[in-house]
DNA sequence: TTTACTTTGTGTCAAATTGTCACAATGATA
DNA sequence: TATCATTGTGACAATTTGACACAAAGTAAA
């Protein structure tokens, strides 16, 4: 029995005291890439790809452990974060998986792990600058990769909906507040913003209309121009700081 | 001891068995009357007031738990629910309350009962029409009132919290889709709903372009004129069935 | 049976917002 | 020096929203 094989069977053992029992996070992580939307995914042992999750420490805030597992996983703390729905069919669980897990992993199971019960997933969305991420996968997971949020492989149990959801959400919040900058570095510029809402509404917006709109905010102050680049140089922008 | 203490006791010593631990659904039951938005509350024995809620069953959707508790709190299950946010502050638990009530009871408490542990909140607003319903307090509680939603008393926990942030949600929601009129009997008039609309907004809207706008959904079809009513007769309206 | 008054339904036009397009400024490249 | 792609922004049209007006329909009082 190697070493991570031993660390998972001790945290399957010992999280029975640590973890509320049937309360998970699940973590839909949105960056932006090569034009479009993408999505952070784990691949589990099976082949399967599921969201980054995890459970809740008995004295943690529910938004803590949320946040904790984002940056377990991708290494970066400085991230946007925010619930949007509640996942509680009956039957959800990874019974099977563990099942399988520790048959792969020739250690015998005890009946009934917390683990394997079912599980009531409060889901996050979140917003990163994904050329600063250093995504790792986590014990149950063999990799991780990122995904065009359109173009999902086979996902585990409800998860293709979560992310469904969390599109959804994501979008609608994107009416009221400019929060896609998130997704570029601190310094950006007014076409590159736009080309990262073009990719989330998936259509074409006018460049005039949107830096307007953009400008209407009053969130994001002009700085210097870019340099360096061909053409006329862009302005860059930084989002305000809330002192 | 009477019959209601051994209830509570009952239900309170099988409840570790038929309930999920550390998950209860919360519910903000509103409702139109008098020209203004009510919520329901129930009354605790020591006086304060809190959100008619409950547990869920081990075998039980979410969803249907959160049904199930608002429908045993009104006695009406035509009704609209949707979810809406999950609390989960990691202080979150009614361990000082339940202790009170078992010292109200004359009862010795057993340590740490699995009703006094921090509890994860998933909560949802329901929107119902008043009239036909039939309020009644349940186990904890000594009497139900309905309140104006803007004039709350004191209340337990974060539930303050949880009733603006279902007004937040309400009022988002109702942007995209002329949910209130569940609010109302299923016969109702414009002026009715614009009624509905002005005490949700807290502002006045604008008779002609309020009913243009109602129009525009093309969600509800007009019936006959509302006979025996004083000046000239409105029309009667109702959500087209989707059949 | 008029007349006055309230409520309802809807039309008109102005104001504000959004969509389209145009064009000049800027800087690399031929 | 000319050409070309990119960026910033202005002008105007189209659409949506807000404000107001007025007639229709009915009760109640003179």
């Amino acid at each position: 029995m190697n070493k991570k094989t031993e660390d998972i069977l001790e945290l399957i053992k010992s999280g029975e005291h640590i973890f509320l029992p049937n309360v998970s996070v699940d973590s839909v992580i949105f960056g932006y890439d090569n034009q479009e939307l993408q999505v952070l995914l784990l691949e589990a042992s099976n082949g399967n790809w599921m969201l980054p999750g995890g459970y809740v420490r008995k004295e943690e805030d529910l938004d803590a452990a949320a946040l904790r597992n984002v940056v377990e996983r991708i290494g970066v703390k400085d991230i946007f974060l925010k619930q949007f729905h509640t996942f509680g069919q009956r039957k959800r669980s990874f019974h099977k998986e563990i099942e399988q897990l520790f048959e792969d992993l020739g250690a015998s199971i005890a009946q009934d792990l917390w683990i394997q019960k079912r599980f009531i997933s409060v889901a996050y969305y979140t917003l990163v600058n994904k050329t600063i991420t250093q995504p790792n996968p986590n014990f149950f997971a063999k990799s991780c990769r990122w995904h065009n949020a359109r173009q999902l492989p086979k996902l585990l149990l409800d998860h293709e909906n979560i992310v469904t959801t969390a599109l959804d959400s994501f979008r609608a919040d994107l009416a009221s507040y400019p929060l896609a900058y998130h997704l570029l570095p601190q310094k950006f510029t007014m076409p590159e913003l736009h080309a990262v809402f073009q990719s989330i509404y998936q259509k074409r917006l006018d460049r005039s209309r949107f830096q307007k709109k953009m400008f209407e905010y009053d969130v994001f102050e002009r700085l210097e121009s870019r340099v360096g680049v061909a053409h006329r140089r862009p302005y860059l922008y930084r989002h305000k700081q809330t002192i």
